[in-house]
DNA sequence: GTATCCTGACTGAGCGCTCAGTCATTACCC
DNA sequence: GGGTAATGACTGAGCGCTCAGTCAGGATAC
């Protein structure tokens, strides 16, 4: 995992004064965090196995945060990082062709699919944040969700979409992202019914409406 | 929350030889459970809060289980019950009339809506069960995307839904009960926008395909 | 009397976090 | 340049505490 928590990172204090070393180090960390949280989860992995795992001692682990619960935002944050980069640029690849809804839906499922256990650690261990931080990590959801809204708005606008109110827009984009998070979580089940792609071309039929029901009203 | 944990519940081992009794003083640690587990999560709670939030002693705990993790797996399990429980009555008042598909959305969300919470328990706490148990929890989600599947086909044999293969009518029996699931673990945000009714509305048209884009191909 | 249910003080393993001390590097002085 | 002082990254043994689980013995029912 490259490092993208540039921002929110500077909310975790630290005792180091060179930063260059704090975010060196701090990668170190956060990618021996993710590994072992993903193994046997936060409350099962120690602070001596983050250090162990770090290469470095777990006396310095608490020079660069202050609580166990620090490397967990910080894996958090630079989880989301991660998945708005293949986000953002799976659509930059995307606007220049046609079928862009289509094209959005297969890059981020493509994008959920690589990422899969690191979704699923969100979904399962944000509980363990304080309050105040994983407040921050629920709103990362909504701020991806927000590229989708972006997305289907300009699509609207365009007459590519038929029209929608802002609110059917809106609910539209938190479906995409949650029917992206389900191929995570349910992944269990789903791989022995659907390779990726089939799981990608049903449901973007699903989502462009070439999937259900007659109406009786 | 009452007691539909009858069958799986007798894979937990007790001490105690009166059955009555073990159902009763179960049904008692579930409740306290529940309520302990959704307010500060597994790991932040003791098995002493639960003795006696459950009225009784530490010792007589561990005489109607054998490990912290039996106590979340009974609440896993009965939550499922309750659940289960409430789909499959709404369904039945529901098949008598027409427009089925809208009616079981409707009443499926509401079940989601009053289950909030314990739903978005399952998500977050699933991860703490061992291997074994885990495994019978995520079947038991599948076990009720199951009754929509069953639904779905009938609606599809009987011809009040456009045909669609075994392969599609399964995903999107998974993408109802996700998108209920939805409405609980993303409830912090949706509520700001969104009332139950609002949502049931939006929802319903988006999976009945009254939703989004046109197509080039 | 004995089988069963129940109590709660007790145990000890485990773990987050600390802190006294080491060492390499840099800054400063003459 | 060589001697000295200051800095700050780094170490890891161990402290303090929590908490799941036990067990010896008491209460109750029949």
């Amino acid at each position: 995992m490259t490092n993208r928590n540039s921002l929110r990172t500077k909310d975790v204090p630290t005792q180091v004064k060179n930063q260059e070393l704090v975010d060196q180090r701090r990668l170190q960390i956060v990618n021996a965090a993710v590994r072992l949280f993903i193994e046997k989860g936060f409350h099962k992995t120690t602070t001596r196995e983050i250090a162990q795992a770090a290469g470095i001692s777990i006396g310095l682990l608490y020079e660069y945060v202050a609580s166990k619960e620090d490397v967990l935002y910080l894996v958090c944050e630079a989880i989301h990082a991660e998945v708005e980069h293949g986000v953002t640029e799976a659509l930059k690849r995307v606007k220049k062709g046609r079928d862009v809804l289509a094209e959005m839906l297969r890059e981020y499922f493509l994008v959920c699919d690589r990422m899969s256990d690191h979704i699923l650690l969100i979904y399962q261990e944000t509980r363990a944040l304080p309050q105040q931080w994983r407040k921050r990590v629920l709103e990362n959801e909504v701020k991806i969700t927000g590229i989708f809204v972006e997305t289907l708005r300009h699509l609207a606008e365009s007459g590519d979409l038929p029209h929608k109110d802002k609110q059917s827009i809106e609910l539209i984009a938190h479906n995409i992202s949650v029917l992206g998070h389900m191929w995570t979580f349910r992944r269990w089940f789903l791989t022995r019914h659907y390779s990726i792609e089939d799981y990608i071309k049903l449901q973007t039929d699903f989502i462009l409406g070439k999937s259900a029901g007659k109406h009786s009203d």
